[in-house]
DNA sequence: TTATACTTTCAATAATTACTGAAAATTCAA
DNA sequence: TTGAATTTTCAGTAATTATTGAAAGTATAA
């Protein structure tokens, strides 16, 4: 074996275990494990892959393939081209993980946090002008509650468009 | 119907309402939603319940209320006490938000963040010597998401001895 | 002790979620 | 147009995850 061939090899194997491993983290946070790993496919990848490319990379089928990339797509965490003199789409990821980051917040902020703050602050209402000790007692935790989750809505409303350089400083001011 | 059977039906119907909600965005962050729910009954409880009283308000087996509870437990959400002259364990949560905030975000940082750092590190140790373009850039962005990782472990790390009054101000400075 | 109340375990089962693959739809060059 | 290339859909199936419930285990009062 040559010198190129093992470093080839060495690569696709760290390559792997990363594809791997972001699929636990992914299902771990509620993510599809495939689609973490598609996206991982992609962040790693140097070039546009196609649907192709990807069923064989990770085996999978055609339709988990495509459903997946669309999926992807929908989050704005990857992007389809045609290159010139192709008929297949490809596709690559973006590849800034504070722009990644920015994107996965402000989707999970619009797809849970928003509803949910919406049956909190219908919950908080109804157990408003309720009389005893136990009313009260829900009533307001659930204002704490509400609370809590709009100064999150805001926060990561922030982090959606943040960019590195505007958030290391107040990192920086946060860890001292 | 009097006024008081009134009130409590409604207060009934806004736990259940909020009981419900809860679970559905526990599982969209990959916590059982089961789990979720046990939590947020005795998030609104006004005295600690038996693992009978779970069983009967969520209408699950005895099995499923048992093992929610150790894990709740085990997560430090809950706490188990003894009643004096009673038999039954009956379990009380945590309810400062704050407190709830932190022990999620360190367990979590414990259980999927540290392990994702440390196959992250391999993937590029083992990336690092490697020759050509496509190595290069793998090796980069493994070197970026390792670091922006490490920030996010630093912040969890510090979010999860916070207190309301230490975070607060920071917070401030940061949504002005 | 011993009987009883209570808790835990776990094999069997149910419910949910994810995936496949082939057919239908679409796109595009000729 | 036509038809080959490509993408999308989705019914059927597989895989995973959650739940039940009864038996085994444990703790406690008498």
């Amino acid at each position: 074996m040559t010198a190129t061939q093992n470093s080839l090899n060495e690569l696709t194997a760290a390559k792997d275990e990363f594809v791997t491993s972001w699929g636990a983290l992914g299902s771990a946070w509620g993510i599809n494990r495939t689609l973490a790993q598609v996206h991982a496919l992609l962040l790693l990848a140097n070039e546009p892959l196609t649907t192709d490319a990807v069923m064989k990379e990770l085996k999978i089928s055609r339709g988990n393939a495509n459903s997946s990339l669309r999926e992807l797509a929908g989050w704005g965490l990857i992007r389809g081209l045609v290159k010139k003199g192709e008929r297949k789409e490809h596709f690559e990821a973006e590849k800034d993980i504070w722009k990644i980051f920015g994107i996965v917040i402000g989707e999970r902020k619009r797809r849970e946090v928003v509803p949910a703050l919406q049956v909190l602050r219908r919950c908080e209402e109804r157990t408003k002008a309720l009389k005893g000790d136990d009313a009260k007692s829900v009533h307001g935790f659930l204002q704490d509650l509400r609370q809590f989750m709009e100064m999150g809505e805001k926060i990561m409303q922030r982090v959606e468009h943040s960019q590195k350089g505007l958030v290391m400083p107040l990192v920086f001011k946060f860890m001292r």
